[in-house]
DNA sequence: ATGGTGGAGCGTCCA
């Protein structure tokens, strides 16, 4: 079973691209962020006619995340921390549970956006315990908007302090996965530097400036079904490309 | 300090 998470930035540009990606990778499930649009404007045929259903969590404009799959999902949870905002669903699909969030950006230290993101990752760790997920068959993937290891960025030095890399964000990054969560790109590729996203200023792809941003955690239970986790860097050269790129995992 | 690029959707805001 392939599961991916893919932070588009809109749906509607991106749409040949995910269709490709989807068919080209044979992927399962797969989980989006920053669609961008409201449920009434999102391209549902376009994944019936691939034989995909999809659930969305819209809203115009800004956020909005999606769960896309072969088979249909059991039970589907949008909005699970109650605050309307476009950023997390959460299905059950066989044995699976799988919570799909979008993580706010956070602006710059200190700022409004900064404290929200951080009491964010407080809720969603939160809502994992008060529903006991970290002993069930779970998957927390998405885009979490921080760089969480050294090896997770182009320069550590030079980034240090700045959004997406600073000491408060790495903490409430890695308190949140204290719970029992298991970096599924990490148990594969240990030490290897690789970036899901890349700016689009300054030829950020071009010179590899890039983060370890989208990532997929795996509770306990499903370590033993981890067959692998790669990075599909090569959508990021497409023309028009999404500031991000797919991250799959290969469950047996 | 600014601007660098991109998306939504027509004002700017957000990333």
């Amino acid at each position: 079973m392939k599961i991916a998470t893919w932070n588009v930035n809109s749906i509607r540009t991106r749409l040949s691209y995910v269709k490709m990606f989807l068919v080209d990778n044979g992927i399962d499930v797969l989980s989006l962020q920053e669609i961008k649009t409201e449920e009434k404007n999102f391209p549902f045929e376009e994944f019936s006619n691939l034989n995909y259903f999809a659930y969305v969590f819209g809203q115009k404009a800004y956020n909005g995340v999606a769960l896309i799959s072969k088979s249909p999902f059991k039970e589907v949870k949008k909005n699970i921390l109650n605050d309307g905002i476009a950023r997390t669903i959460e299905g059950q699909i066989d044995d699976l549970t799988i919570l799909n969030v979008y993580f706010p950006h956070g602006g710059n230290l200190g700022s409004e956006q900064f404290f929200y993101k951080l009491e964010f990752y407080k809720k969603v760790k939160n809502y994992i315990l008060k529903n006991d997920l970290i002993n069930k068959n779970f998957i927390l993937l998405g885009d979490f908007n921080i760089a969480r290891e050294d090896i997770d960025v182009w320069d550590k030095d030079l980034l240090d302090g700045t959004i997406g890399f600073m000491k408060e964000e790495r903490d409430a990054l890695n308190d949140l996965i204290s719970i029992g969560l298991i970096d599924a790109f990490r148990y594969f590729h240990g030490d290897v530097v690789a970036f899901t996203w890349w700016d689009y200023t300054g030829g950020s792809f071009k010179r590899n400036y890039g983060m370890r941003i989208d990532c997929i955690y795996v509770s306990k239970s499903l370590v033993g079904r981890l067959k692998n986790c790669y990075i599909e860097k090569s959508l990021r050269a497409l023309d028009k490309p999404s500031d991000h790129v797919p991250v799959v995992l290969e469950l047996i």
